[in-house]
DNA sequence: ATGCATGAGGT
DNA sequence: CCTCATGCATA
């Protein structure tokens, strides 16, 4: 399945008969200052420029083999859409209290420095009472890169491991004095209201009985994204509520997101019979780049360059590009990606154990793996 | 479920 | 230019 050629992008919108949850999937713009759109033409204008494609590899929609090594999705078999919805509306009561915190973070974990991929781990790790055979149990690291470097407490694996990642970080004020805010009290339990900074086994945990809810009750992560925006007005999109129940994102955007999602939970449950009803703004033609398919021959030599420098400068990007016959922006914002990638809290490839151990590490974890989805 | 992209805010 | 939160478009 080579280049099939088959660049044929829908670049009109069209409104086709897939599933799509037609009334109200438009977002409000929640806080877009400028909503300005250019019309200047995009990518695909350059036909005129080749005359003939040569290189043309990032319009070349091939199959993309994506050599993730770690992906390993079981059975992925979302979307499934009993709409329970009924027809109420919560507009006119709901008002009572309840404060968001808006914009302000409530996260005073990571203090906005010091890695919080580190912090991650170690929040966990460290304050394990009785850390006999209680290892990293929850998080795997499946990568030889994500190995959370020199602050493994149990010294499981302090291997060998790329420092890729202390070139940068720790520019910042180095004032962790205040470290007492760490989270000591655990308890043995999920469901904790608690508003301070949750520990990472928390989040995992929460995110675990969030998904298994949300499946129950019938919704799908999109559904999810879209109530969160009818009822505290930050609407979601359903990457985002996926990553969460993956926890594939930042400690401090984790974090972030608890709270909100927590209190859909409560909604959700106490109305068995939500409306989901919103007001429809008007959509906002934004015009987007079209995904750059990477090769995989690339995709590898990147990777390579990955691990021997993550951070290249602006002269490296751009020959990299110009070896590789691509955009310098697109090898820029790879390198973006690839950086924010290592820092998510789950490692692709999930905790669940891989055969491939690399660090021999072969966690207990609790029983419960994703049933369905 | 994820890959590439956009944009705001910081240096 | 980077990081970080987020999401469209895709596989």
């Amino acid at each position: 399945m080579a280049t099939t050629a088959s660049s044929h992008y829908n670049i009109l919108t069209s409104s086709s008969s897939i599933v799509h949850s037609e009334p109200g999937s438009m977002q409000q713009a929640t806080a877009y200052r400028d909503a300005q759109s250019l019309l200047q033409n995009d990518y695909t204008a350059h036909s005129s420029s080749h005359p003939l494609s040569h290189a043309h590899q990032w319009i070349s929609a091939l199959s993309h083999g994506d050599g993730t090594p770690w992906s390993s999705s079981p059975l992925s078999e979302q979307d499934i859409k009993p709409s329970v919805q009924g027809g109420r509306e919560e507009l006119h009561s709901s008002s009572s209290l309840q404060h968001q915190p808006r914009l302000s973070h409530t996260v005073h974990q990571p203090h906005g420095n010091h890695h919080d991929a580190r912090a991650w781990r170690t929040t966990t790790a460290a304050h394990t009472p009785s850390m006999a055979t209680t290892n990293a149990q929850t998080l795997v690291y499946s990568q030889p890169g994500f190995t959370v470097n020199g602050l493994i407490p149990s010294g499981g694996q302090g291997m060998h491991h790329h420092a890729l990642r202390d070139a940068q970080e720790d520019h910042h004020s180095p004032h962790l004095s205040d470290p007492g805010r760490q989270p000591s009290q655990h308890q043995s339990h999920h469901d904790h209201s608690d508003e301070d900074t949750p520990t990472s086994d928390d989040l995992e945990q929460f995110a675990k009985q969030f998904k298994q809810r949300r499946i129950k009750l019938g919704f799908t992560q999109a559904d999810v994204g879209l109530a969160l925006g009818t009822l505290y007005g930050n609407v979601f999109s359903q990457t985002t509520i996926c990553r969460f129940e993956a926890l594939q994102l930042s400690f401090k955007n984790m974090c972030k997101l608890k709270p909100l999602l927590n209190k859909w939970l409560e909604e959700a449950d106490s109305t068995s019979g939500s409306p989901t009803s919103l007001d429809k703004i008007a959509a906002q033609g934004r015009k987007r780049k079209k995904r750059t398919s990477i090769e995989v021959s690339v995709k590898g030599a990147l990777e390579s360059h990955f691990l021997k420098c993550p951070k290249p400068g602006a002269s490296e990007i751009t020959s990299l590009a110009d070896s590789l016959q691509l955009e310098k922006e697109v090898v820029r914002v790879w390198f973006c990606n690839r950086r924010q990638k290592e820092k998510r809290m789950t490692p692709p490839g999930g905790p669940l154990g891989t055969s491939e151990d690399v660090y021999g590490d072969t966690p207990p974890h609790h029983g419960v793996q994703t049933p369905v989805q």
